[in-house]
DNA sequence: AATGAATGAGAATTCATTCAT
DNA sequence: TATGAATGAATTCTCATTCAT
């Protein structure tokens, strides 16, 4: 059964939340959310049956948008350092101009509200990452570690990254490029 | 000259908070936090001002604990890739021997209530370990990069490290060494 | 359009409010009050932001229906003295026949709740009173002292001859001549 | 049983209590009474059993402090008018250089904390005072009517003249007289 | 007697969720 | 389906009073 209701006023809610959570954090009131995305309080319950499911579809969301920008106009026949430098820069962009969708998301990914089931549904929508994750660990010396930790690296490498990025603008491109040196250190 | 303000209820009721935020998250009430403690609620704020301000010390206390177990018998006379690895080691078994700890404090790093003077205090107790990321630092390729680059990624190299060694005990000790190779190639 | 904000619910609180203060003084909790109107306390709030707006409002209402009732078949042409009787004992009438809001009137007048603003608004409910107030004053011996003397003295010894008609209703009427002759030699 | 412990201490507490009342009004904690009396919290307790215990016996020792100073040098042989005349001057200096006592005095009096027996026991204490009202009465038309009128109106009539007299000191002593001359009037 | 920590019953709000319109 | 008022459990913090020292 698809999803019924409007999906503008889903995707109104949901972007609604993303803003509110940038600046009031995760206990941010249901009622808050509402306003900004301009419907009533009540409605919104018509949309998502409870704020924790609200937040559960919002990383999933988030994190499903982030990965889709990460994989756009991949390169499936460049050798593999370009494929995840290819990665490794969209994701870069994505977060230096997406920065209130980066910041929710963060929130979001230490929350307890977040379900094991929702972190594990977000994690197939990027699909893609994982495989070249796959691919990164098979290739260097972290064959005997689980995949999570090549994530888990990449990850906290690509967002201290992009404070960096963002602190210094003018020298934005250069910080992408140690980042990704830095990375691809760790993981060879 | 009535009872004195016991140190001893001071830390029982930060270690209670410490394992009631494991559970329960960082909005737990402080009436539970209280219960834990073996105190009343009231007696609670004879302790600490508001429920902020206990979440601050709290925060302190804990970075400053594990900075002080990361330091412990500290090689002065080692080359700096033998202080390192102590360092490392003694995180790791701080991590996964105290993990209530490990979890509160993982809670705390990203939590807002958590003020810029707090973390500037917490940082300051663990100046030793400032000293070495410097010392990381100045000696490989992140010369250009701001000094909490190295920080944050030796904390989430630590954290995923962390993380493997708890899920497979049998083979920690080979995690542990994994983990610290991939941080120092990391920043070589 | 959802039910809409009743003014009958409104009424409700201030009306409960007035009752529970005779009974509990200006410390009553809002719980109270809100069990006292029929709602659950967590609706008085839609109504009034906070307990102090409450009261505040409610000093506002209290004194304008005072006002009101004072005033009541004003007659215009008669002269000073036959006008001043004629307010009196709207007042006194008021005051018997209402004993709750005057005691709640009372309580709220000399509490530091109720905000300077409250007390202008309120003032601004019985203009003609004050009219007439500025007529008795410029009109005997009082023309030296500011106008809030003329209404001092007035408030008081029309509190202090309710007080002795509801004592002794047998002769009330008697009382509220005695009263007012009091006043009118105050005044001359 | 003479009272215990030491009468300076309860002194003390009184007048932190009339200092503190002025600032906070009634519901200031004695824990803010205890420390503005340069005592314990606890030590409140055993001078006065409970807070409105306190605030009784304030209430009475301000009343009869002001009774005392409106009778000193009381002109046994002048006629009526010359000893009301010499009690009302009294009285004003006592407000005027007394503010805080006054003010004090006056919440207390509107307090449902003050219990009747209080209430007669402070009317007790200015024994003089309720004399002279009743020589008043008896003197002129408000024979008719209870003794509590004439000092319901010359309360009213001294709390307002010592309001302008504060607000206009340099013609305090003609609002003194003016003030007088109304009482004195209204009760012929 | 003096101290001040300990107690625990409130008190005013807040807010997710429900439901009448 | 949309609205926003209604609900009431839950939360932080206060404070009179007690009690160990």
């Amino acid at each position: 059964m698809a999803r019924p209701k409007s999906e503008d006023k889903r995707s109104a809610i949901l972007d609604a939340a993303t803003r509110v959570i940038v600046t009031q954090g995760l206990s941010a009131p249901t009622a808050t959310i509402a306003k900004e995305a301009g419907i009533s309080n009540g409605s919104l319950f018509t949309y998502f049956e409870t704020k924790v499911d609200l937040l559960n579809q919002l990383f999933i969301e988030l994190k499903a948008g982030m990965a889709a920008a990460a994989l756009k106009r991949f390169p499936d026949e460049s050798e593999l350092r370009k494929q995840v430098f290819h990665v490794w820069s969209n994701w870069m962009d994505w977060g230096t101009s997406n920065p209130e969708k980066r910041s929710a998301l963060a929130q979001l990914s230490v929350s307890e509200e977040i379900t094991p089931a929702t972190r594990l549904a977000a994690h197939k929508t990027s699909a893609g990452l994982t495989d070249l994750m796959e691919r990164i660990r098979a290739n260097g010396s972290l064959r005997a570690v689980p995949m999570s930790f090549v994530g888990a690296i990449m990850n906290s490498l690509a967002e201290t990254t992009m404070d960096i990025m963002i602190n210094d603008p003018a020298n934005a491109k250069k910080h992408c490029k140690v980042g990704f040196e830095t990375f691809w250190r760790a993981i060879s």
